[in-house]
DNA sequence: ATTTAATTGACAACATGTTGTCGCAATACT
DNA sequence: AGTATTGCGACAACATGTTGTCAATTAAAT
């Protein structure tokens, strides 16, 4: 049986793979113009956008997080985050801490000279995210917001 | 003067700069999902996400395109993309031809097989891209699609 | 409790992005 | 026309992402 509702479902279907197609594409551009963007805004402070979101997903989160758990929430893997901690724990950013819970993987913590820097980082980028962000309404960042993350979400799933 | 529509504005922003934030982390997440999910998709052809992305960047379009125009579109350096292209051109992908109106400048275009494999790709990638669109209306695929490239296009003129 | 499976850190190999430099080619300016 | 600027290809150095392996730890299953 092929109802006009179902011959309307396969259009839709393909229109939104078409211009779900054309958004990767955007995403791909966007999120490397985004990485230069921090890389310059960082660059006073010495550091550089994976950095700075490595100080962000520690800091942030109300309990203390390990390696893994930092990889997951960036939607990254483990090894990757972990060669960025060593360093910039080498750079005297951050620290290990014991964890009770595990032998192995210890709490990733900011030092008070990575603290310092963030807090400054914080101001510095909320003028840029205005600014950015200058020519969208509410809604439409809302909502786009909320498909981004959607897609995020069902592709972890899978 | 500090109307209320003034106020509102103020507070808009405000709120529209802590989105765009936390936009900016979705986009960087998802960015390296939808990598990992055409390293996937093209596996089978012995491809990646990155080269994948310059058979279409080269085949797409009406013109033959430089390197440094593919990159200009992909908003990627030029040197990323001369690399790949070197990369291609030795796998058997890519043919560099000569350019009348420039002696260095060459013009990137698919060899046979590059484009058989490009076209079994794009098959490929319509129910996938179908499939990553379920659940979201056209309408919300539309703003969405429509505020990340003006976010691209802002960032790019400056 | 013992065995099995999943997680973790360390290390390596590799792909792909950036910036920077160099010499040549094309363009713009005067 | 002649000069200055910009664009391009070829390198190189480096940052950061991936996958894969290995041994040790933790968690799960029986």
């Amino acid at each position: 049986m092929l109802s006009i509702k179902f011959l309307w479902e396969i259009m839709t279907a393909k229109e939104n793979g078409e211009m779900f197609t054309q958004l990767t594409l955007e995403i791909f551009k966007l999120s490397g113009m985004l990485n230069n963007e921090g890389d310059e805004l960082t660059k006073e402070f010495g550091l550089t956008s994976s950095r700075w979101k490595i100080l962000g997903a520690s800091e942030m989160s109300e309990s203390r997080h390990t390696v893994p758990q930092i990889a997951r929430t960036m939607g990254q893997s483990r090894q990757a985050v972990q060669r960025l901690v060593d360093v910039m724990t080498k750079d005297g950013l951050l620290n290990l801490v014991d964890n009770p819970n595990h032998k192995r993987a210890k709490y990733v913590e900011l030092t008070p000279k990575a603290r310092k820097i963030f807090y400054k980082l914080f101001d510095k980028q909320i003028p840029w995210a205005e600014h950015c962000s200058e020519g969208l309404s509410h809604k439409e960042l809302e909502t786009t917001l909320k498909v981004i993350t959607m897609i995020s979400n069902k592709l972890s799933k899978e």
